[in-house]
DNA sequence: TTTTGGTCTGAGAGCGCTCTCAGAACTATA
DNA sequence: TATAGTTCTGAGAGCGCTCTCAGACCAAAA
């Protein structure tokens, strides 16, 4: 039942050339016998075998998504959900498939290396969750694979797109110390992403627009699991903020969960920030408030900018920084019945 | 730098074919022209060109894991998070890649379903979250490419790995009422879905046991979200049951929420079951009672059932059913500090 | 020495496709 | 009618690999 190009031709009564020639939609053909060939095509339900297909055009259509998840539970943040449907439907859009390369440890990320870039198989790679210094970029860089990072690489010369993680952390400061909280504290993203430091250093400035400093025993980072969100907040508690901003929702959702242990309310005893803006924020208790980031779109275009330098349309190093903006609910006590700040009751 | 077999039997000064024998492990080839193979491959850092394998061979190694995501939210249940994580690590081990296919939409599912199986491209498919008389399993069955579906379908002739959805209805239904609850409630999956009827199924077979019936009142379904979890707990609030099993973790959670904004209490005002066993399930508030299945496991396994498949080692249709387990933590008051039924207060 | 049998190696065909190139067929111009 | 130009089509090479088949080589048996 695997039908070829040649059985096609011969159905139609034209050679091989021709037909190939209409499946590509190449110029030059006589439009009567075009359409005998697509007539064809449809009622056998031909199509092109694609390993033929990429051995000659050494292209497959087959873009990689890399998520080096050596941190067990970073896969299971739904941020990583809605990427890969960014991811995914902009690749169903273009004609890619996508495949995706999991990664448990570093040793199996260096076994399954050569496999998923020499092998020819894929023509571009998108790198998310890279840290610092990551192995991974150094053996990406001058290789043969087109590679587009999400979130901003540490090192030049790469394609990137990321988010306004900066301007993101500078919001959250903004917000907070416009609603007049005083004691306010973070719940950071490691250090070792420049998520994580980008995040800081927004929030750092936007603190000191208004003559504030971040003080070091208000601060405690995360490394986005909730649970990391969780052991942080409650190392903070004791010390009484007002106010904090904890770099990912789903840190924040563990912040919450630990102040709601503590008999902590929030927004009346302490105000709470989130940053990604995952409709698990949404249903939070209270809502939260946070810094909305374009995940699916970021991934999108990603995939768009990949298939570019595929195609050769644009050369590296494409860099893309998208947009993030203010998402006001009831945790910092800005809006709702629940209370604002000047109603706090410590 | 694209090296060839030809290239590497050049450096060897042996010929195509032993360089191609050596690669694949095969027999009859002298040990001290293969070390000297191994030797050039090992410097050069050949790795086989898998379209031009794939093409002669008519395998690619790449299995496709297929998620009919029609339900938005249903990719970002972090069930899914780990099945994919059961199946690439299964798939690393096995020497596949991955390929991911989320479709939107039924147009979408049905445009792109011959760029997925007839293309020749895909060695096997694992379809998930199938539901019952879905039109993705007939264009399957009789296809050319191995499927295994994970979740039992609805027809016969496939092979498929399912959790014991029944028996894990019936432990709950066992748990709940040996706890002496009374008026036990239940928001169920989706009816559309094996796993909802057998759930289900399960569950009323355990209160027969016991010589109760599910009260048609005290029973609302759900669509697996969280928020179809919260809408049906505010439904059943007002019917006063004292225990609600709740056909899946995410939509207990939401289960939960709706609880707490209502000021029921739990255990101590009604008890809650969930189902699935996710980490999302012990950190909730209180820790919820579950019945554990194996998701990454049925994955893996759903990865060697279709290798053996493939490879024809097995034929058609195997079948697995992965054990279930009680979890039993705070939610039902079997437990901790919080109580337990003998205390409640209403 | 010849024969037999086994072990090892290379030549060559072919997987299904793309792409170049040459030639066929047809139209426009001299 | 002869020539040039244009449009369309098919033959054929080749992408990098696997696999069959025949032959080279060597040791053991006749």
């Amino acid at each position: 039942m695997n039908l070829t190009l040649e059985d096609i031709g011969r159905l139609a009564g034209v050679s091989r050339s021709t037909v190939s020639r209409v499946i590509n939609h190449q110029p030059g053909v006589n439009s009567g016998v075009r359409d005998r060939v697509l007539e064809v095509i449809r009622r056998t339900g031909y199509s092109p075998n694609v390993a033929a297909r990429s051995l000659v055009s050494g292209r497959s259509g087959v873009l990689g998504l890399v998520i080096p998840s050596r941190v067990h539970a970073l896969f299971e943040d739904p941020y990583f959900s809605r990427l890969i449907q960014g991811v995914t439907s902009a690749g169903n859009r273009a004609g890619n498939t996508l495949s995706l390369f999991l990664f448990q440890t570093e040793e199996e990320e260096a076994a399954l290396y050569p496999r998923v870039v020499t092998a020819g198989f894929l023509d571009g790679l998108i790198l998310t969750a890279t840290r610092m210094a990551d192995p991974l970029l150094a053996r990406m860089v001058g290789g043969e694979v087109p590679v587009v990072i999400i979130g901003r690489p540490d090192v030049e010369g790469l394609s990137y797109v990321d988010a306004d993680n900066r301007r993101g952390g500078l919001l959250a400061a903004t917000h907070l110390t416009s609603l007049g909280y005083e004691r306010i504290g973070l719940v950071g993203a490691p250090v070792s992403t420049t998520a994580g430091v980008d995040r800081l250093g927004g929030f750092v400035e936007g603190l000191a627009l208004k003559g504030r400093v971040l003080h070091p025993s208000l601060r405690v980072d995360g490394d986005f699991s909730e649970s990391s969100g969780y052991q942080a907040m409650q190392q903070l508690i004791p010390r009484k903020p007002d106010a904090v901003f904890v770099a990912s929702d789903t840190m924040a959702i563990g912040a919450l969960r630990a102040l709601r242990e503590a008999g902590v309310r929030v927004p009346q005893d302490m105000a709470v920030m989130g940053f990604d803006g995952l409709p698990a924020s949404e249903s939070a208790v209270p809502s939260l408030t946070t810094v909305r980031q374009p995940v699916a779109e970021s991934g999108a275009r990603a995939v768009e900018i990949l298939n570019d330098l595929v195609k050769g349309t644009s050369t590296a190093p494409v860099v893309e920084v998208m947009p993030v903006e203010l998402v006001v609910r009831e945790s910092c006590g800005a809006v709702g019945s629940v209370g604002d700040p000047a109603s706090r009751t410590n």
